[in-house]
DNA sequence: ATACCGACCTGTCAGC
DNA sequence: TGCTGACAGGTCGGTA
């Protein structure tokens, strides 16, 4: 992908997966050589012809030029693909950028829950990585706030990446339940919260992301996750660690698992 | 400022 | 064999 060129750009009738005019996107993009792909939290980003990578901390960076970005969020059901152009076009394509070495870069998205934009400066995602944040920081982004440690997990603007999932699955690891308040956490439960995270993430990288329906990878590999899922989409199952039923409850309109026994 | 809730969409599956 | 309702890897904006 990196050092391809984008020759050309179809963009479907539908404007819900569109965050930046669809013309500019085309014009943005046409022409362009991809010089890097990389991720930013759950999006995807493209840095084309002339861009500089983003520094940490420079606000002075600002004034340098910048070439453009374009930024992909697969959302629930957006699949972005490399397809040889006489493959079938699959229904609910939204964008197909033809490439200067003949393949095609399709975007694809039932739901339309997906975001297609492009920035003309450094996009920020806003957040930490959190497979690279260190523990005295974990600990402070969450410390002595009033929502429940679940929907802070959730909130992109502290912890970018992290999804209903892993958010699950962190918890458990880390035997806190999805309703406890930030604040009532105790630096230690919050240092295994850091730890369950990176590994939750870790384990589920490995394995190529959860499957649960439709979930493929960029090449169409499912991934295995799942299989190691101890308490997401286990409703009424036995704990794996104390035989109790997991219980399933909704929180901010999420579906959130846990162990009543395990998780305090 | 903070925190819930519905809205945005289509597809699938269980239950009747 | 349908039909209906619940639910799904996410995020936003309105309202309290």
């Amino acid at each position: 992908m990196s050092g391809d060129t984008i020759d050309s750009v179809w963009i479907g009738s539908r404007k819900q997966p569109l965050k930046s005019p669809a013309a500019e996107i085309a014009s943005t993009l046409e022409g362009k050589r991809i010089v890097r792909v990389h991720r930013a939290g759950k999006h995807i980003v493209f840095d084309l012809e002339g861009a500089v990578p983003r520094r940490k901390e420079t606000r002075q960076a600002a004034s340098l030029p910048r070439g453009a970005q374009w930024i992909v969020h697969l959302g629930m059901t957006g699949r972005m693909v490399v397809s040889e152009p006489p493959a079938e076009i699959a229904k609910h394509t939204h964008l197909i950028a033809k490439l200067a070495s003949g393949r095609e870069l399709r975007f694809i998205d039932p739901r339309m829950f997906g975001k297609l934009s492009v920035h003309s400066a450094g996009f920020d995602p806003g957040g930490v990585e959190p497979l690279e944040v260190e523990e005295e920081q974990f600990v402070a982004l969450f410390r002595g706030r009033k929502t429940p440690i679940k929907s802070a997990l959730l909130n992109q603007k502290l912890l970018r990446g992290v999804g209903n999932i892993y958010a699950d699955e962190s918890l458990f690891r880390a035997s806190i339940r999805p309703r406890r308040r930030a604040a009532s956490l105790t630096r230690e439960d919050l240092r295994r919260l850091h730890r369950a995270v990176q590994e939750v993430l870790r384990d589920a990288i490995a394995l190529g992301g959860s499957s649960i329906s439709d979930y493929v990878d960029a090449d169409g590999e499912e991934g295995f996750f799942q299989l190691q899922h101890r308490v997401y989409g286990r409703e009424g199952d036995p704990c794996l660690i104390c035989g109790t039923a997991v219980k399933r409850v909704v929180l901010i309109g999420r579906s959130s698992h846990y162990c009543p026994k395990c998780q305090k």
